[in-house]
DNA sequence: AACCCGTGGGA
DNA sequence: TTCCCAAGGGT
């Protein structure tokens, strides 16, 4: 393997080279010219990539900077406008915390948001990776950046074959040998797109590698195989029912769900718990329809096979929990409850 | 430390 | 169809 310095050189120009263009980054010829990321789009971008691909994030980041082009106007915003907004994309934690941080920087930063690896850690919803990415591409800092590309690409070059997550220090460790002082965020950009494009998960494209020929895991023979992870658990399948009332005047009931846990703080339609038997409980008592078919969603750790049933309200109903939407757009519902809206928008139209 | 937390695209 | 897994963080 050539010196740590030379290979973070040959990376970069091939970073000069192929940069993807996606709208929350500042080019390595808009660096060039002086142009600074805003700490603020770096954040965002970062915090809606948290296990998101590129594609799935691109929409929601140009539409969150459109309605909230500050972090004081996303700070000032309404919780449930920004979990609408945020509706679809996943991991509903992120948006809370998101707002959560804004109010922080926004009322007690003055804006501004910290430039050191402690400083933003310290923040709801930014961890060690997130943290790092805003060190070094807002604020140019020489951090070390590991995310699950970083780990796939160091487990190859090193050969590091025990499995993950067990190998994530050492996977750790090798990244930092190569992070280096100067561009320390086109680099982290750069060592994350090669993941992304040549140093694929499955099927690497080695033959265009710009460190094809540093790699031990492909000089062994063994860089596809790479990282190794340790055998996942079965998912079980659990059960639920959701009640999609509609009033007679149009309005839906529906509730807002809890802070913590599955989907917290989302929109969903009213129903007992999910586990290995449905649980009955309607928010109300009325002539509940059973639709045909069911809703099959596959969350995190668990199969979710939700019947769904109906049913017309009278103008003055008065449910035991929820509450009537008169405008309800289906875009603010999370995946779950959007397809159970689906399967019964049919028979309440 | 181990578990919880979404979704969609590709193979 | 089923499985994999993606620019992770919180508890």
């Amino acid at each position: 393997m050539r010196d740590a310095g030379v290979m973070a050189g040959e990376l970069l120009d091939w970073y000069d080279r192929h940069a993807r263009d996606m709208p929350w980054r500042v080019g390595p010829a808009d660096r060039a010219a002086g142009i600074a990321p805003d700490p603020y789009a770096v954040w965002m971008s970062e915090v809606m990539l948290q296990q998101t691909t590129v594609a799935a994030v691109r929409d929601y980041f140009t539409r969150f900077m459109a309605l909230w082009p500050t972090v004081h106007d996303l700070a000032n915003a309404e919780d449930a406008r920004v979990m609408g907004e945020w509706a679809g994309l996943g991991y509903y934690a992120r948006a809370r915390n998101l707002l959560k941080c804004a109010r922080v920087v926004s009322r007690e930063l003055d804006g501004a948001f910290p430039d050191t690896l402690d400083g933003l850690k310290a923040l709801p919803g930014i961890g060690p990776y997130t943290a790092a990415a805003i060190a070094a591409i807002a604020f140019d800092r020489s951090e070390t950046v590991v995310d699950g590309n970083v780990e796939r690409v160091m487990a190859r070059l090193f050969c590091i074959e025990d499995p993950m997550p067990g190998s994530k220090p050492a996977l750790r460790d090798a990244a930092a040998t190569l992070t280096p002082k100067a561009r320390p965020g086109d680099y982290a950009q750069a060592v994350m797109d090669l993941g992304a494009t040549i140093c694929t998960p499955k099927s690497p494209a080695c033959g265009i590698c710009p460190w094809r020929d540093d790699c031990a895991g492909r000089a062994k023979g063994v860089q596809a195989a790479l990282p190794a992870r340790e055998a996942k658990k079965p998912k079980p399948i659990r059960h639920g029912i959701a009640y999609i009332a509609r009033r007679t005047d149009g309005a839906w009931l529906v509730e807002t769900r809890p802070d913590k846990g599955l989907l917290g703080g989302m929109l969903g339609w009213p129903g007992g718990d999910w586990g290995d038997e449905a649980e009955d409980l309607p928010p109300i008592a009325a002539d509940w329809a059973d639709l045909p078919g069911d809703v099959r969603h596959t969350f995190t750790h668990f199969h979710l096979i939700l019947r769904v049933r109906t049913a017309t309200l009278p103008q003055d109903a008065a449910p035991e929990r929820g509450h009537f939407e008169p405008r309800l757009a289906p875009s603010d519902l999370p995946t779950v409850m959007r397809k159970a809206f689906d399967l019964a928008r049919g028979t309440l139209s």
